[in-house]
DNA sequence: GTATATTGTAATATTTGTGTAACATAACTT
DNA sequence: AAGTTATGTTACACAAATATTACAATATAC
């Protein structure tokens, strides 16, 4: 399972120190942003709030246990989690940048995997394990927890797309989405597939739906889309 | 919320990390004792049994995984978390041998955030345990006491991982955990192996309720992972 | 110590899902 | 009614996910 969405904030005044983590970074799926210095960060993060952050110890300017430091006072940024980048092993200063409050600390040069494996390990502390629910329209439910669909009682067999599908358009009832919005949000933004691809999975969740006579709830709007509605 | 009563034990030879972890301990409402090493410990476990040990993997005298392996054979210490501390150089070597005792470590130096996270985090997952002495789902028991587990009344023979496993399900049924999850949780939070090892022991786990005839409770849910169910 | 069991991985087999194109049908247009 | 466009339906090649097996490395038991 990839992490799509953590955004990683990497601040480092050398550039290819940077570079080299935002491609690791990218590619496990995470966004990235890059920063060269503290002050520049801080504009960053006002901006738009990372899941993480990867510091380096020594910055011209604000050092990064300052920087660290300064992001744990204020009440917005004090739980985002912080990997410190140390260049050299010294003990005291490793252990004065844990105690400015970074979670975590690599010293350079680190692998990319365990790099990976640290941020990893890191953001699963921080996200709140996945609430289970139960989404339901009419008398047919999904339920997310364990991943199946009943209606009326009876199991309702969905290959993973037709379960992604249904669980969208029962996300959002009564609402009329294009094809192009369907496959951006059950397909994911960047990927390419024909647009008429829709149709034969909609006709997929139909026929699996059938088995309990729910298939007239996924509706076509001629020139508009598909819908979910139980009229 | 603060976990009251909770007592942890930390065993080390130095003196520093003794009363540096402590301190952080004891400011999140844990009691705390502290042992210098393992004959010291033991006999401290004696006379209080902690819901914790805090290890040092390299101390002179016994070491902290021999010591994590005898504690794993004694029934009254069996089940009590261990977290492992080592320093970042002896990491690659120990992660092998974690996996026979400790359910997770920490790499010298770490934040007191980690610290407290990581214990909150298995304190959370071993709590419910010591209530439950028999996990039941449907017609099948696992008895955490005796690690042994029927099936109609039949013992079923498993090896260590698949009753982790097993057990992980059951305290979790009806619920489809990726193999990254099941990973977290049943291997322990730091151990890297592929995630297709889930496969091999999903495939040992289901061999082994063949003899009973519950192989299919063990359901693969495909492009989400596993589940254990009885419908 | 040797024997036995357990583990993780890689290689291979098998199953299931996916997107596309081609054709069919239905719905509008004029 | 014929032409035009949008959607329905099906079949199929191939891609992806999972199952299964064998094996080498370790750990455990004896």
């Amino acid at each position: 399972m990839t992490s799509e969405n953590d955004y990683i904030l990497v601040v480092d005044d050398e550039r290819a120190i940077r570079d080299m983590v935002c491609m690791a970074l990218v590619q496990e799926d995470f966004q990235c942003s890059e920063a060269s210095d503290a002050h520049k960060a801080e504009i960053m993060i006002k901006k738009n709030m990372p899941q993480l952050i990867l510091l380096d110890w020594m910055m011209p300017g604000i050092t990064g246990i300052d920087f660290a430091r300064k992001l744990r006072r204020i009440p917005e940024t004090e739980n985002i989690p912080i990997i410190m980048l140390t260049a050299k092993t010294e003990e005291d200063n490793v252990i004065r940048g844990l105690e400015s409050g970074a979670d975590d600390y690599l010293t350079k040069p680190f692998s990319p995997r365990e790099l990976i494996a640290r941020i990893k390990s890191l953001l699963r502390r921080s996200q709140p394990e996945s609430i289970q629910d139960i989404i339901r329209v009419n008398n047919l439910l999904l339920d997310t927890g364990s991943h199946r669909v009943e209606g009326n009682g009876e199991t309702i067999d969905l290959g993973p797309t037709e379960f992604k599908l249904l669980r969208f358009f029962m996300e959002n009832p009564d609402r009329v989405f294009s094809r192009e919005q369907v496959l951006n949000n059950v397909w994911g933004d960047n990927v390419y597939v024909e647009e008429r691809t829709v149709d034969v999975h909609i006709r997929r969740l139909r026929k699996a739906l059938e088995k309990t006579h729910h298939e007239n709830m996924v509706q076509t709007v001629r020139g508009a889309g598909y819908r979910l509605s139980n009229k």
